[in-house]
DNA sequence: CTAGCCGATGTAAGTGATTACATCTTTCGG
DNA sequence: CCGAAAGATGTAATCACTTACATCGGCTAG
């Protein structure tokens, strides 16, 4: 069942079939008619395959995420696949699973399905690999890192801002001793976010102890083994803090399980915010206050510049462009005001 | 660059640039190290388009389920994409989002890249467009669904043995007023629990009251609506349940957080079972006991089944297989013995 | 009336692989 | 020493489309 086989049963050409399924030229009425008429009572569809070979497009543009299991993931492919399919196009999703050979594989399996572009997101990248994308003249959208180029475009996520307005609402509520869980520090991500925590806690005179700040891995079991750390560091003379701020959700999680585990109280006892707003995070107890780093933004974003770079000249790719998305603030139940001092600074251990 | 190039570069014809790369038949040690360095210097990757165009076979497998926002099926996407890379395949992954329209989309993007075999899990699927895969010979792998016929596998999960454990451990806790919270009584999966779960109630004698059974809609909010429910409904004659089974994880993290809302401890007042084991229970508060659904074994049936149909005579599909994995029961902290009755009696809303 | 244009459609040459079949060497038993 | 089988490689058809170019029949303007 192929595309002569509707031409034949229309009694047209393969090229008059071709063009009406694209509706690349104009075709009379009643040819267009009789045509579509031939491909529903054939069942037919175009073979995809056949169809990129012949045109040098796709229809596909590649996303490559770390790890899907983590729940920041699943809502950006989601979005991604949406506008993908509202644009008639698909997606061809890739885990890297965090490691370089994987990473490998899944540039080379773009590569050769000639994807028309490709958005990263991931922790890791390898420039080498970048340049095969470049050297074929494909797209790529960088979220969260890299920086625009030739063909390049990267999408900004405004950390900065979103760690900003967690510490506002903190300071608001009274918090004074405001501890921070970093992820990892290779990360140019959680570095930013761990950057501004540290500039604002300057600026705003904040207590500043060592103990206030452990390194995670930004999965649950890392900020629950550094908030424990953090509490029982607390000593008399380096007392609790009264909040603690998260570089991610996962982490929080971890973080308010180690808090209950010493029995605390959240947020009466301390206050907890995380960072990027995971669907989970609405089901935490108590639900957590927390940034959210908006998905579908993200992806509408990483979209519109892998379609600019193909609308324009066709010859070189564009000079990629720099996008921004905004955080907002998400409250929910585990901040909430500090405790008289006197209260909270009979309890040890 | 394409392989007319590498044969060129390496003074030889493009077929056996060809099978150096299929390994399909026998080159000379000398030749075959030819083209590699030719391959290797000219950076050069097939076309998967033309190669599954000549050949017929695309080396793709398709995976349909409803909603990767559900923490159900990452995991079971990555179980797939793993094994799938190990033997040198790839998948293309598609939401039908519980819309039948979407649904025949993802069919057809299929059907369009000549996939070499479909799993399926999904909660929806239209007769018509099963026909559509096998009229076209491609195989196809129902997840908890659907009966063998030529070409359609189905791999079942023993979803009765899993809540019949999850009863035994509760009723072994001396819990006699087990409360259930059903999934959507459209899905199949969703009565296949429910209907073990009145068949033990009955054969094992325990308290059967309308008020303990509500139907949710296997997510948070429907979980959290009707562990209210429950409880509200509990009066003097009719006591509280001493322990909830769930029928599924984030139907528990609902009921737990209405159970939390009614200031009532878990596992002290309530004890709380999931189903599903997605990665989550493990970190909700407490940890949620519940009933491992092996994602891993899902897939690697799902794919086994894919890969038997093809091997066979090329011919007609063979028959598919019926599969069937077990689950495992997983004990946490949101379970534990029943309280002595005559303390539990005085509590009232 | 006719040159020129335009709209609709056909012809056929690609697109980059795979693979059946052909060809050319070796090798080896008889 | 010959013929056949086996091994290595080349030739070219094929896969199902797209699309540049050709064609053809009006239609219009000069």
């Amino acid at each position: 069942m192929n595309i002569k086989a509707v031409a034949k049963l229309a009694g047209v050409s393969t090229a008059t079939v071709s063009r009406t399924i694209n509706g690349t030229a104009k075709i009379s009425p009643k040819t267009e008619e009789r045509v579509r008429r031939a491909i529903k009572s054939l069942n037919f569809y175009p073979d995809t395959n056949a169809r990129a070979l012949g045109s040098g497009r796709s229809s596909l543009y590649g996303l490559i995420i770390s790890d899907i299991t983590n729940p920041f993931y699943p809502e950006l492919i989601k979005a991604f696949e949406d506008i993908a399919i509202a644009h008639n196009q698909e997606i061809l999703v890739a885990n890297t699973n965090y490691d370089p050979d994987r990473m490998k594989i899944c540039v080379t399996r773009m590569l050769q399905r000639k994807v028309d572009g490709v958005a990263i997101m991931t922790s890791e990248m390898d420039e080498a690999l970048i340049k095969d994308f470049s050297r074929r003249n494909i797209p790529l959208a960088f979220l969260d890192a890299g920086t625009p180029g030739p063909g390049v475009s990267s999408v900004h996520i405004n950390y900065a801002a979103g760690i900003e307005a967690a510490m506002r609402h903190l300071i608001g509520l009274g918090h004074q001793r405001i501890a921070f869980i970093a992820g990892p520090l290779r990360l140019a991500s959680a570095r930013a976010r761990f950057r501004t925590f540290k500039k604002i806690q300057a600026r705003e005179h904040l207590a500043i102890h060592p103990g206030l700040i452990e390194v995670g891995n930004h999965r649950v079991d890392g900020g629950r083994d550094a908030m424990l750390r953090i509490l029982d560091s607390a000593t008399g003379s380096d007392a609790m803090p009264t909040a603690v701020l998260c570089s991610n959700d996962l982490t929080a999680i971890g973080a308010m399980g180690a808090i209950h585990e010493r029995k605390l109280a959240i947020p009466r006892d301390i206050s907890v915010m995380g960072f990027d707003n995971i669907q989970l995070s609405a089901y935490t107890m108590p639900s957590l206050s927390t940034v959210s780093v908006p998905r579908a933004e993200l992806a509408k974003a990483a979209f519109r510049a892998l379609l600019h770079a193909q609308e324009r000249g066709l010859a070189k790719l564009p000079e990629g462009q720099k996008y921004s998305v905004d955080t907002t603030l998400v409250l929910r139940n585990s901040t909430g005001p500090v405790r008289e001092p006197k209260t909270s600074a009979a309890r040890k251990k």
